[in-house]
RNA sequence: CGGGGCGUAGCGCAGUCUGGUAGCGCAUCUGCUUUGGGAGCAGAGGGUCGUAGGUUCAAAUCCUAUCGCCCCGACCA
């Protein structure tokens, strides 16, 4: 491509709207322009690298043996109150009417699509098992859309879904495309880890995440330091404490605690600190009443943890202060496990305190030195809380750290939810109808274009690994009006790497040298050849990687097996 | 959904408090010079001041409504 030819604009000053570094650099570079809030146009030199990244995932996909389809983005509300999610799904999803006063969805997903699919096509176990994905737009009408096209709501993901007969079917296929997810994100050199996820809304028994690990990540992964123990902060469960809870040694005690609504400053108040004060949430029951979840004052309640107890509304809430207030006699701030009249579950390490400094259930005022088993009753405990560094981990080797993470890929077992509810089923080999088992498996195609520049970059812009760049080489000639020679040289370098395979981007503006370096710089492309008067003399050009500082020579005839070595893409 | 903030030229901003008919930098266009790390000089084009009402002789500026966008929070006990 040449450069004064191809339609791009950069910015030197940052539109005031971006705050992270890959919305940034996005604009900067003039990959992406937003239209409205969530959506943005992909420009040519963006649009190349969500090729590069499309082209990948499906060649791997291939690889692995699913098959391309399309699904359109647009589906009947039938398909979805079928599935029950029609009335499942929050206000994320979009829904439509059209002419004729029919309903649909901009599919934020499509399991319902995919097996109304399976249930027409596949009636034999002989087609089984089977794998169809595609590459498409998906639309999910986010709360508060950020951080550019990294929380969009309109976004690109290539999204597959395997039929099986039975469970182990579905753990081979599972494990396919688990490889298959790792052989894409390597060759894409991006740093990532699976971590083991909650299957959330969707549904399924396992899943696990692929998160590219980058400071500014939205997840917190926790993995261990013993094994390759690895898990979403939201499913990383928290052991029990190991040691017995210590005797209770002082008196059980009233204490006013005025305006002292919080554990900071309960804790600042009486001098106890936060690890031995207790927390006492309160959120809406299953069956419309209210349940106290109790945790340590230096814990953080973990919502999937908690919306996953039978007893607690599954997604959570907390409840209402003022139905609080009414039905348990004292404010938010002021509550606590002794004598509260609504059930009660306690976090284990919250449940091994002696002594601890609870709220008294009546306003300004709470109990110290209060005791489990002697001024109330031996709790029920679950695991309610967030691990923290320093956990021991789940694995029962080694301890957990605490990472940021971007998700940019997900792998489920669905089993037969969908199959089920959507009746579809197949004859096994003894002629009876069996709904197959079922796998879907995600990867956000655009948000892995914003985590590949949020972990790829410097002062001067994008560093894109070689599989993901819009092109691989940019050329730049020198004094290129003046010079016949730097010119051929020029032309005929560009023919000559263009047929040899590579994306060249040949900058032959009559801009100073500084604007082409910078701009080949914030673009990122990833192997920039220099083309000058005093090379040519010498029979060198000038290369340099977008990673290093310092330039070599390389002799003219030797540059396309020297890039050929350098480049992987 | 709660809180905060912002809408003035393609981008970044000033002007708003104190009303008087719109400005700066970058970008763009023209010419000349310049050309190994974001050039210089001279000139030019480009804005219904988000939108709709209202007040006023006069509104970017004051009032009301509305739309859009951004940030923080939504784990607080």
């Amino acid at each position: 491509m040449r450069l004064s030819l191809y339609p791009i604009t950069n910015l030197k000053e940052l539109p005031a709207d971006a705050d992270v570094i890959s919305h940034q650099l996005m604009l900067r570079a003039g990959l992406i322009r937003r239209v409205a809030a969530g959506l943005y146009t992909w420009l040519p030199m963006g649009l190349r690298v969500l090729r590069k990244a499309e082209a990948i995932i499906r060649e791997e996909m291939n690889r692995a043996g699913a098959f391309e389809l399309l699904m359109p983005t647009i589906q009947p509300a039938e398909l979805w109150q079928e599935s029950g999610r029609w009335e499942q799904f929050g206000p994320e999803l979009l829904r439509l009417t059209d002419r004729h006063d029919r309903r649909f969805v901009y599919g934020p997903t499509h399991e319902e699509v995919i097996t109304d699919i399976a249930r027409r096509e596949l009636k034999s176990y002989r087609q089984l098992p089977v794998n169809f994905y595609q590459i498409q737009l998906k639309f999910r009408d986010e709360v508060r859309p950020r951080f550019g096209v990294m929380r969009a709501r309109e976004f690109l993901m290539k999204d597959a879904y395997s039929f099986h007969v039975d469970e182990a079917s579905l753990d081979q296929g599972y494990r396919l495309m688990f490889d298959a997810y790792t052989r894409i994100f390597t060759r894409m050199g991006l740093k990532f880890r699976a971590v083991l996820a909650d299957p959330g809304a969707i549904g399924g028994t396992g899943s696990q995440e692929f998160h590219v690990l980058a400071a500014s990540g939205e997840d917190a992964i926790a993995f261990s330091d013993g094994d390759d123990y690895a898990a979403n902060l939201e499913k990383a469960e928290a052991l029990p404490p190991r040691t017995p809870r210590p005797a209770p040694q002082a008196a059980a005690t009233l204490v006013a605690t005025p305006k002292t609504h919080t554990i900071a400053a309960v804790s600042a108040l009486l001098g106890v600190p936060a690890e031995r004060c207790i927390k006492t949430l309160i959120v809406d029951g299953s069956d419309g009443g209210l349940v106290a979840l109790v945790i340590r004052g230096d814990h953080e309640l973990n919502a999937v943890k908690a919306q996953n107890l039978a007893a607690v509304a599954n997604p959570l809430r907390m409840a209402d202060p003022t139905r609080i207030s009414h039905a348990l006699g004292a404010q938010i701030g002021f509550l606590g496990p002794v004598g509260l009249s609504c059930p009660l579950i306690v976090d284990h390490s919250a449940a091994a305190l002696a002594d601890f400094v609870c709220g008294a259930n009546q306003d300004d005022a709470h109990l110290t030195g209060v005791n489990w088993a002697r001024d109330l009753a031996e709790p029920v405990v679950a695991d309610l809380r967030n691990v923290v560094a320093g956990d021991p981990s789940p694995s029962g080797q080694g301890t957990l750290s605490i990472a940021r993470g971007i998700e940019v890929g997900h792998v489920f077992k669905l089993g037969r939810k969908y199959s089920d509810a959507l009746g579809a089923t197949v004859l096994d080999e003894g002629g009876k109808a069996v709904a197959p088992w079922m796998g879907c498996y995600g990867i956000g195609v655009t948000r892995v274009v914003a985590a590949a520049i949020e972990q790829n970059h410097d002062a001067q812009g994008i560093v894109w690994p070689d599989a993901l760049a819009p092109f691989d080489v940019v050329l730049i000639p020198m004094n290129l009006h003046k010079s016949t020679r730097v010119r051929d040289a020029a032309d005929e370098l560009y023919r000559t790497l263009t047929q040899q395979g590579f994306d060249v981007l040949l900058d032959e503006r009559d801009a100073r040298p500084g604007v082409k370096f910078a701009d080949a710089e914030l673009y990122g492309i990833p192997h920039r050849v220099v083309i000058g008067e005093r090379g040519l003399d010498a029979g060198t050009l000038e290369y340099r990687s977008r990673r290093a500082t310092d330039n070599e020579d390389v002799p003219v005839a030797e540059l396309i097996a020297f890039l050929k070595s350098r480049a992987q893409g």
